[in-house]
DNA sequence: TACCAAGGTAGACAAATGTATACTCGCCAG
DNA sequence: CTGGCGAGTATACATTTGTCTACCTTGGTA
């Protein structure tokens, strides 16, 4: 605790690391993504990988799990923003296309609303395929054996999810009236339901096209059903 | 096939199995729900976990890959047929206290759409509690790191989402113009969903209330909006 | 100049793992 | 009675793993 400002900033950027640390990482990320999962691979099996010797990794790290939970974090940095960032292109992009017709449906504009789904879903996929570890890591830990990497990527979802529904309020993607914990809800369900789609993604590139579609279709029908029953009077609210 | 007489089983009714394979199947049973994930138990733990010698394992199976699947079929015998069973039991339940208002709303019997899905959610949920185990591996394993075993989960679960598509037809809990091809797709996110929901169910047992209620609500809201829209025109078919 | 800490390596060791070979025991058939 | 067979055990061994202690290298700093 010091003046001593020229490295070792914590939450900045990983500016100068240890080349060590980030090669071990490095490994962690092909391995996971192939073989093992992060719970259960060896340090040294991951030193080999890395090329390095089994005690490097001491250097870096206390656990495996230690090592984990700076992969889940690195992960969520790397996937946050740019998907929020993403998603506001792909929002502006539909707004822009938009002519003046507009059949409204119990509040819900159905060909804008497709328009931006259909962008987003289209973007967000592509996002998959330039960070497919992420994603394998993502899910797999997610209901991996380790409670602490589950608690941890757990809270990563539910960040994805509150982003999300954020949103959706903002660029007014579902009618006013939708309380807002509706929309977290469906907004938690559709970004479970993405993630797990995107697993499919990166596994059947044959489907991918089928994939996009369907995710689309899940998420208007969702949409609409949130809407048609909140303007009835029909939605219970989630409760606490 | 015949009558004999002498009998052994422990807790549940395994046919005329070896005691030592029946005791490595529960120990992977216990060892997985807990600590371990399917894929990565060695052998060796697992004879421990059982209280048998380490070669035994040998005389019933080939891998642990080889466990792992065996496991699986277990899992998706002792699930599939009650599930099925339970989904009838609450049909009728609510088909049973039907009064004679139906207000319609695009097709869709509202009330009794609640009805039913909130017998069949509570259901599902008691169900869960009574077989934590099998629903922990299945999801875990889903998305596991051994391919084997993804592949065989997932097989397992499209026929979960088969029976239960094929149940809604048959109940008609969609109105019949919504497409035999959009209810798989509509089962198929349900019981992916469900089964997630199911690990919270376990892990989190203060919010069980509030799980029931959610699980409830998305389902709700997609049946809404898949009939909405189908009887709007505005469902795409899903592809291949 | 000397120092020192961070990053990386080397070698060693007990423990655990997968697997092979060989033994035991109870059972039913001939 | 005997011989084979399924199920389980005992022992052994090479490999792999996690971890400890000690050493080397580098760049900055007092």
């Amino acid at each position: 605790m010091q003046a001593d400002a020229s490295e070792q900033q914590p939450a900045a950027e990983k500016a100068t690391e240890a080349p060590g640390k980030t090669l071990l990482l490095e490994a962690a990320l092909r391995l996971t993504s192939t073989s093992r999962s992060l719970s259960n691979l060896g340090l040294r099996e991951l030193a080999r990988e890395a090329g390095l010797n089994p005690n490097t990794f001491y250097r870096h790290f206390k656990d495996v799990d230690d090592l984990g939970l700076t992969v889940i974090r690195q992960i969520s940095t790397q996937l946050r923003q740019p998907l929020r960032a993403l998603r506001r292109e792909a929002a502006e992009r539909a707004v822009q296309s938009t002519q003046a017709s507009t059949p409204m449906l119990f509040g819900i504009d159905l060909q804008r609303g497709r328009r931006v789904c259909h962008e987003t879903v289209q973007l967000f996929f592509d996002f998959v395929a330039q960070n497919p570890e992420a994603f394998i890591i993502g899910v797999r830990e997610l209901h991996g054996a380790s409670a602490v990497l589950r608690a941890a990527l757990q809270e990563v979802m539910d960040e994805f999810g509150a982003d999300m529904a954020e949103d959706i309020i903002a660029f007014k993607l579902l009618p006013d009236m939708v309380n807002p914990a509706v929309v977290r809800q469906v907004s938690n369900l559709i970004s479970r339901n993405l993630f797990q789609l995107s697993l499919d993604y990166i596994g059947q590139p044959e489907r991918q096209a089928a994939i996009c579609a369907l995710a689309e279709e899940q998420i208007v029908m969702l949409f609409t059903g949130a809407s048609v029953l909140q303007s009835l009077g029909q939605l219970k609210l989630p409760v606490e």
